[in-house]
DNA sequence: TTGAAAGCGGTACCAC
DNA sequence: GTGGTACCGCTTTCAA
């Protein structure tokens, strides 16, 4: 960073126009590749700017624009583990936004699957300039999202992400990846022969899918004496995942090792602490909320992988604002580490569940 | 979020005035606590604007005061492999500005200790709004922190804090955790009688201290079976890291892990190579760079704790753009989580070393 | 092809 | 105590 200017005062397409001696529409023209100016006096205009070294004042300029940004924040009210702390994120990135009118509804619906359809149809309808939302099942939402990427509403997916669906951007935690580190962890947990189950939402959901593909391809090169048990798909639903996990603790082929892939874990303890099993079945858990933090520091869970739901919030926003704003720039597709929480860690992130004071981690 | 507007036009300062039959004057002078007005009008003022509610234009008001903040990035330019993208942070954070003036300046200077305070002198002299810089052995730093901050130059602190000298906040790792976090994944690791070593940069420095103090409390607490030698101080010089890690390595009390708290990695990694002791000395390193890549894949190296050098230059530069545009609102003081890096989340954190595509991960 | 001028929504100053 | 008004730097329209 070179500062150009000479007294301190940044140049301005005013002192370009007097420098030149020409007036200062010809040189906002010839700086905007707008018609009506001849080759010359564009390159000298050019020339000029560079010279005195001019930068746009963009106070001025989105003053005069009067940009008035809508953007619909559409998402699911379960698990509100997950989802509220997400629109708390987008929420802060609006709060930072400076120099912009920027108008931020978020349209929540019960559940995934439970009214997402006509929360979208009915963000299109009101004309948003931009939509933040979770894709489920993305074979059946590609075709609505392309439908209303068609009428140049832009839509980028937080948390999951539907490919060649249409939308501009994505922000995820990897998800393959994040398998591949439940597995990992367990192969230094498990050193003998044993069974490790999985615990996911749906299938039919990419990023759910990618979670198992990860998990299940790093157990086989790390931990070929793991034996992964078929999927359980708990459909984000609390009572579905509960029978499915005492069906999976009482049949025969009991597992050693539990991966829940999705934040809707509380019924598969409901599980296990009936049927006394803490202790003797590993647990890798998924997102972090009240009742995970006692069981992180008895080391009944093993470890859970926090998919930081405020950070994805906070920069699916600004990445739609920066593609609202400045379009042509390349807009960049966020995958996310997921962090791994730990017992000794775990201080750093239970304090948020609770306080809201000075100190913030993340 | 909930728009109070009528009809898709922001209610501003004028509108107010017409719907009181006053001036913008008058209303300026209400919305801002200012002399000049009865108790009764500014009442009225108020509730109108709550009504109507009113939100100040941003643009407007950055374009009439035509602030334009300069700001310090002081740092040294050892290690780069920390403090590069520690800057290329702040300049990301800077990029997306939007709607106000800003002059960014990098003062770099060759290392911790040496050209540090000449630096700090210089950019005070200069009148900056506000200073980014690491504090280096804050005892001896205090002084100038404090006698720059009484001339009213914020200063953040980055990287490592300085409590109690009178900066505005700081964002750093949360030191004391990072050194939990390393005892912990050691004490998975090593399940027989062991000793471990630990090396630092200058314990001096409030954020080595802290490491060591973490790795200590937690390995006592969590695998007491761990033996810990004492520190070995590298004070950020690779030929003294080098010396002293060779003579840790042939001293008769040989470790049987290492961990290194701070970026400065490389030349205890080429003792242990010429020693011919990798795998039979696990190690936990700090931060991450090229050479550690394959160290990490091969298993050479168990586990990184990644500071996220860019992540604490963009919040920095946020933090003192937020006090400095709005004094007097509270500063959040930033306790980052170090990310776990292992062999399998690698992949994630290694792309961003070489490119700088479309895809990025945090 | 170019020049002149009217705002955008606040802030600050001056006159009443 | 209050009202009026000249800016801030840029975009855009209209006239030359």
């Amino acid at each position: 960073m070179r500062s150009t200017d000479k007294k301190g005062k940044a140049a301005g397409i005013r002192d370009i126009a007097e420098a030149l001696g020409t007036s200062i529409g010809t040189v906002d023209r010839a700086l905007h590749d707008r018609s009506g100016v001849s080759a010359r006096t564009k390159a000298r205009v050019l020339r000029m700017a560079e010279q005195l070294g001019y930068k746009p004042n963009i106070a001025a300029r989105s003053l005069k624009l009067n940009r008035n940004l809508r953007v619909a924040a559409v998402f699911p009210r379960e698990i509100a583990a997950f989802f509220d702390p997400l629109c708390a994120g987008i929420q802060a990135a609006a709060d930072e936004t400076v120099g912009m009118q920027l108008t931020l509804d978020f349209l929540r619906y019960p559940r995934l699957g439970s009214g997402d359809i006509a929360a979208l149809e009915g963000a299109a309808a009101k004309k948003y300039d931009g939509i933040l939302f979770t894709p489920r099942r993305p074979r059946e939402l590609a075709g609505i999202i392309r439908h209303i990427v068609g009428q140049g509403i832009p839509m980028l997916c937080v948390a999951s992400d539907a490919p060649d669906s249409g939308r501009i951007s994505s922000v995820t935690v990897d998800a393959y990846i994040s398998g591949a580190l439940a597995a990992e962890l367990l192969s230094h947990k498990l050193q003998t022969p044993s069974r490790v189950a999985t615990i996911t939402g749906d299938l039919a959901t990419f990023d759910h899918a990618e979670k198992l593909r990860g998990f299940a391809a790093t157990l086989a090169v790390l931990a070929p004496h793991l034996t992964l048990l078929p999927a359980v798909e708990s459909h984000e639903s609390a009572e579905d995942a509960y029978r499915q996990s005492i069906a999976l603790l009482r049949g025969k082929t009991r597992p050693d090792a539990i991966y829940i892939s999705t934040a809707n874990s509380l019924p598969v303890f409901r599980a296990l602490e009936e049927l006394k099993l803490f202790g003797r079945v590993q647990v890798i858990a998924t997102d972090l909320f009240r009742e995970l933090v006692p069981l992180l520091e008895s080391g009944k869970v093993l470890a859970t992988l926090y998919q930081r739901p405020e950070a994805q919030g906070k920069t699916a926003l600004e990445t739609l604002i920066g593609h609202l704003t400045d379009k042509g720039k390349p807009v960049k597709i966020h995958r996310f580490a997921p962090h791994i929480i730990l017992r000794s860690n775990l201080p750093l992130f239970a304090n948020r569940l609770v306080n809201t004071q000075g100190i913030s981690a993340d």
